[in-house]
RNA sequence: GUGCCAGUAGCUCAGCUGGAUAGAGCAACGGACUUCUAAUCCGUCGGUCGGGUGUUCGAAUCAUCUCUGGCACGCCA
């Protein structure tokens, strides 16, 4: 048993359901199903440890009043062998559970345990997902919405691993279609505005009009001269993508690698082209009647999808859309290579593909729900208490790397983790940077260091911990103590409902709750100078404080220093 | 115009598969360092959950209408 929560769970499950039989023997309830029944950690301390909602829920079942209901399954209760120690009825009907301290003692023997691996839930069973998340366009910097993106996608990957989950992490880089033309005529716009004069060449106006182009162009134009002159416009656009995109690439790379990301499989959208399977997968949808000519174009069948509109796949020059090759990635995903669930991660200005996308796998046998989508909502940035849209450094758009300078890594993952992916994100530079206590990120790493530093004085002193089997909990029952010892407790859990909600970022604020724990105990109950049994007990609570701080801070990958 | 997301304390946000007296941080105010890190803690103040109606034992949560903000509606991605 690594979960407390679950053994509780089933403890108070089983309590609850031995009530109801008795009851039907006794002819006081007739037999009910128990479905829905709750049991969760009341809101108020003096309601109990735990609660369950069962006798409301069993109301129209019953017949009774469910004060009444929970009346009779009070009368019945036997805890034998279990944590509980007695029950109330309150409000509408609830039960509320008291449990002896022995189960908060018993779960600081599994952190013990378990230690790095305290957290871990078999949620997953294995399951092959999928994450897909930045794949930004390789034409230029990264973004805001990227850094968000990169941050939630980074740390849903740890969390569903740390649930069970067999997970991939991956790239798509987007290196075909219309955007790479665009990038290959930008760039040759720029290469001959060098050669032939700036005033000479119009630049495309819809072209990328970013100084980066201009860059690679020199850059080009330094190491090859004007040998692209004689070319024919096609080559000369090929031979230039060719040398660019594999640097803006890399350049990708290093900064999500700065950023803390680092992803299993860089998948290549020009392949999917290459290899025919775009192809294939328009002509399968097209032999399965899923897809209508018109005006020249292959269509993909919206009404036959149960969508608004019909969507091109193939262009009436033969080229076929992003839609197509996202539908071919999706099958190379799900089907080629098997994955049970594909998680993407999208800027929440692309929710109208959500739909369409979810739609286009069905015809492949695959389930709507192989295929989750998390949309974010896009990033504003504060400076001084106002909108801050262009770099310091630059006076460009604030790119990652810009970010990353101004804030550094810990404090841009931390912030883009506080909130969670379906709300506006102000983030404010100022406090970000701000060694103070108002900035949370070091209000969490100042949590580690202090324990670190509390085991380092005592480690001077030849104080050192024991294992957990020789030291008396039960000294642990000051309110401080109580209290952190709860919140520990609910680690695998937060774990699971991150998984399951696929919202990493109550991570995040767990870790604050945690660190806010830790410090009221630290203010109220002293390690050091205390009597012997009473301070070993403290240091197994504490080391078990650390162990999951740190846990979690590696998991969102923000240092967890043992000074500050 | 249609669709999606959001609207909760002065600010930034939790809570939303219906549950008890709606929470946290910041800000404001008042306290706590001769003792393991005061980058900390303790306390006070702060709310018509945008508004209306409905569903029910019970609604911030569900339905519906409405207001406000963001986004999307392309042979772009």
């Amino acid at each position: 048993m690594n979960n407390i929560f679950d053994k509780i769970r089933e403890q108070i499950f089983n309590v609850v359901q031995n009530a109801f039989k008795a009851c039907e023997q006794k002819g006081t309830l007739p037999h009910v199903q128990i479905s829905d029944m709750s049991v969760e950690v009341p809101r108020e301390r003096n309601f109990g440890d735990f609660s369950t909602n069962v006798a409301m829920q069993v109301s129209k079942q019953t017949k009774l009043p469910p004060r009444k209901t929970a009346e009779l399954l009070s009368g019945e209760f036997d805890f034998t062998g279990t944590y509980i120690e007695r029950t109330e009825i309150a409000g509408p009907g609830f039960i509320n559970f008291y449990l002896s301290r022995d189960w908060l003692y018993d779960c600081v023997r599994i952190i013990q345990e378990k230690r790095e691996r305290y957290g871990e839930v078999d949620l997953g069973k294995g399951m092959k997902v999928n994450v897909e998340f930045v794949s930004a366009n390789p034409t230029g910097p990264l973004h805001m919405g990227n850094a968000r993106g990169g941050a939630l996608g980074d740390c849903l990957a740890s969390v569903l691993k740390k649930a069970g989950y067999d997970v991939t992490k991956e790239f798509y880089i987007n290196d075909a279609g219309n955007q790479i033309e665009k990038f290959g005529m930008s760039l040759e716009a720029r290469y001959l505005q060098l050669v032939l004069g700036e005033d000479k060449v119009e630049f495309p106006e819809d072209g990328y009009h970013g100084e980066d182009i201009i860059e690679h162009a020199k850059a080009y134009f330094s190491q090859h001269g004007d040998s692209l002159m004689d070319k024919p416009s096609e080559e000369r656009r090929r031979i230039l993508v060719d040398y660019a995109l594999p640097i803006n690439i890399q350049r990708i790379r290093d900064i999500l690698s700065a950023y803390g990301i680092e992803y299993d499989v860089w998948f290549s959208e020009k392949t999917l082209h290459d290899n025919g399977d775009v192809k294939r997968v328009v002509d399968y949808l097209t032999e399965k009647g899923y897809t209508l000519e018109k005006d020249g174009a292959i269509w993909l069948n919206g009404e036959k999808l149960g969508l608004e509109k019909d969507e091109v796949l193939i262009r009436n020059t033969g080229v076929p859309t992003y839609m197509a090759a996202d539908i071919a990635y999706h099958y190379n995903k799900l089907v080629t290579r098997g994955f049970d669930l594909a998680i993407d991660l999208w800027g929440a200005d692309h929710h109208g593909h959500v739909a369409r996308m979810k739609a286009a796998i069905t015809p492949f046998g695959l389930k709507k729900e192989q295929l989750e989508i998390v949309l974010f909502q896009l990033v504003r940035l504060f400076r001084n208490g106002e909108l801050a849209r262009m770099s310091k450094r630059t006076g460009k758009a604030i790119a990652l790397e810009d970010l990353l300078e101004e804030v550094g890594r810990d404090a841009a993952r931390f912030f883009f983790n506080l909130k969670s992916a379906g709300s506006h994100l102000d983030f404010d530079l100022d406090l970000a940077v701000k060694q103070s206590n108002d900035n949370p990120v070091f209000y969490v790493q100042y949590a580690h260091a202090r324990i670190c530093s509390m085991l380092r004085k005592l480690a001077e002193e030849g104080i050192r911990g024991k294992p957990v089997q020789e030291v008396d909990l039960t000294l642990l029952k000051e309110k401080e103590e109580i209290e952190l010892m709860r919140k520990l407790s609910e680690y695998p859990e937060e774990i699971a409902l991150s998984a399951k909600t696929l919202e990493p970022s109550r991570l995040t604020r767990y870790v604050m709750e945690v660190a806010a724990g830790f410090h009221s105990f630290y203010n109220a109950c002293r390690v050091k100078g205390e009597e012997e049994e009473l301070m070993m007990a403290r240091l197994i609570l504490v080391d078990c404080t650390r162990i999951v701080i740190r846990n979690i801070l590696e998991l969102i990958k923000i240092e967890a220093p043992e000074k500050m």
